[in-house]
DNA sequence: TATGAATGAGCCTTCATTCAT
DNA sequence: GATGAATGAAGGCTCATTCAT
């Protein structure tokens, strides 16, 4: 009976060992040494090499999407809600760098990532999202003059932009502080008003 | 002498292939035979098949930034700027889908793209980008209560995503046709108007 | 944990597959292929094809000069180990001739072989000569007006050609009959007695 | 019709690059540039890099035993004449310290040297340093209990170790300062004398 | 379950040699 | 004859994966 310690412990031996030098750069073994385990273990727990990247970007985003989700629940309109969900993307991404640095940077690899099972937790995401812009556009909070999936691809891509940037700049701010400005300019837009 | 047109035909040909199989799954030979060249010619032309990538990805993109500042001094305004910036983005991606594919997706390789050489070339393009923000909060057209860095990532996220979206769905629609859109979020926001 | 039989496994082979095709024709197949394992069972412990040379020859070395060493340790005075010492050197190659063949003319490769490590190996030799004629001056029945270092490259100079020349005409004779001509003439000398 | 001029360039162009770098670290390329001709044109006077190895040495090793055969034919006697040659084998090589690199360290290739071609020029010297030695004999200079090949090897063997070992030790001081104790040790061996 | 030694397919790169100009 | 761009075979080394213990 395969422990579920033992599974976690790989993954998150991979997240560091993956942040800290990518994942083409990283051998299976790296990643037993860091868990503590021998490398023949892995293979008890993961079909391949690349079953340890999907799994860990499938576990850490439905966790990830958990946490959104709940947060959301709480807040009593969509204005709100979209707030508190670009506080909370920035929040736990700064909270969880070594994952950061990995879904920013090193998770981009295209075949691997983008297409195959990863698109499906990221859809995940995606539909969070869109339901707080539906839930604006119904209540009239939001203009309901734009395709919901443009206006989510745009939120997402400033955020994930912003996370990016971040990331790449060695994490020299903090993240949280800048959710304001993106909420403002995202609700706001940035044409000065007459 | 060695010539220029070999020079391109390799570059050429690695923008199909890395489309096609991503840059870990070419093989260097397989680039060869598609410029229709021995595989040893490619390394009179470039030390490593690292610097094919890095290389393919400079000299794309500046010729990317040219096209695209030269087609905004053009343009009368600060709006009218980041409007034709906008449009062109994404027409320049739809025109070349095979380039495209490599940059929305093959070249987020962590390590080698991001960070590396490749960080220079597209810090020219958020420059351009920048330049055309100040130039409207200068001007009046934009707000000036918000930091240029923080807009300009917004705006390049948000782009970035429709392109990386629409590559990654195969290109089933009109990129070009979302710019409006984009466009129309970016200045005058989400929020519905009272 | 590495076998040390591996490691000898590999060696043997590697003077085999080198006697008989010199190490630049040697492909490090050819030595996995010989010793019964994968090539890359070969990389568990060796770093590099050249660490193969070194070490082989650095180990053989040791045993050599060991050998010797204890041998001569059991004659009486400086002629007598001088004597026992050429013997042993013919005679050692003689039962080896696959090693001979190695020591002989593969590993005479300039850069790899005298330089670098290996010239620390051929000290030790170097200086078990010295000490017996040093002790053979000390005991007066040895010449003293002669540098040592002089003498004892003439002495190792004669057997190994003795030996390269043996090894080159395919060891058709006893290389080791030829021992007491060297012995004869390095103390005695050529020229006639008046 | 092939200037011979440029033959030799070529020839003295490789003694300095394979003094240098080794015969294995030497390009084509390297030895065209140095002799500053393009590299397709080497082919024009050697069939292949082998044959420049084995050209430059029976040239060069041909040359050598001329002088000396020269120079030993005015000696009045054998151990004048032997005199003479190990001051002269020593004295060339002196001179040209480039070309006593390449034959000491770096003409030791096993497969390629000692065996093929240069066997035939070596023998050449050998059959110089034979008739001498039996001259010596026939005139009751030298002793004649020994077989004359046995003689022959330990001079050359101790001449040649002397050179390499010079070589080796970056010619710090004077070879040909050892001559005459190599003659020395060689007429009369090392035995004290009663 | 756990181990880690062993496997061997795979690929980048080098460089002697050729040949069209 | 001279050039040097082009060729393409060859091989050292890596590392994901397996499997006997």
């Amino acid at each position: 009976m395969p422990e579920p310690d033992k599974h976690q412990q790989i993954i998150e031996a991979a997240v560091r060992i993956f942040a800290r030098n990518g994942y083409y750069n990283s051998r299976v073994s790296d990643i037993a040494k860091e868990a503590g385990i021998a490398s023949g273990t892995i293979y008890l727990y993961f079909k391949t090499k690349d079953e340890i990247l999907v799994t860990l970007f499938r576990e850490k985003m439905a966790e990830f999407v958990a946490t959104v989700r709940k947060a959301i629940a709480a807040e009593p309109d969509a204005v709100a809600k979209l707030r508190r969900l670009i506080a909370l993307h920035f929040k736990l991404l700064e909270d969880h760098s070594e994952m950061a640095e990995v879904v920013q940077v090193e998770l981009r690899q295209g075949q691997k990532f983008f297409r195959g099972a990863s698109a499906n937790e990221v859809s995940g995401y995606f539909d969070l999202i869109s339901s707080v812009l539906e839930e604006g556009m119904a209540a009239g909070m939001f203009r309901s003059d734009l395709p919901v999936k443009t206006v989510r691809k745009v939120l997402f891509g400033a955020m994930d932009q912003m996370a990016t940037s971040w990331v790449l700049g060695k994490r020299g701010y903090k993240l949280s502080e800048t959710a304001e400005a993106v909420a403002d300019i995202f609700l706001k837009g940035l044409a000065a008003k007459p």
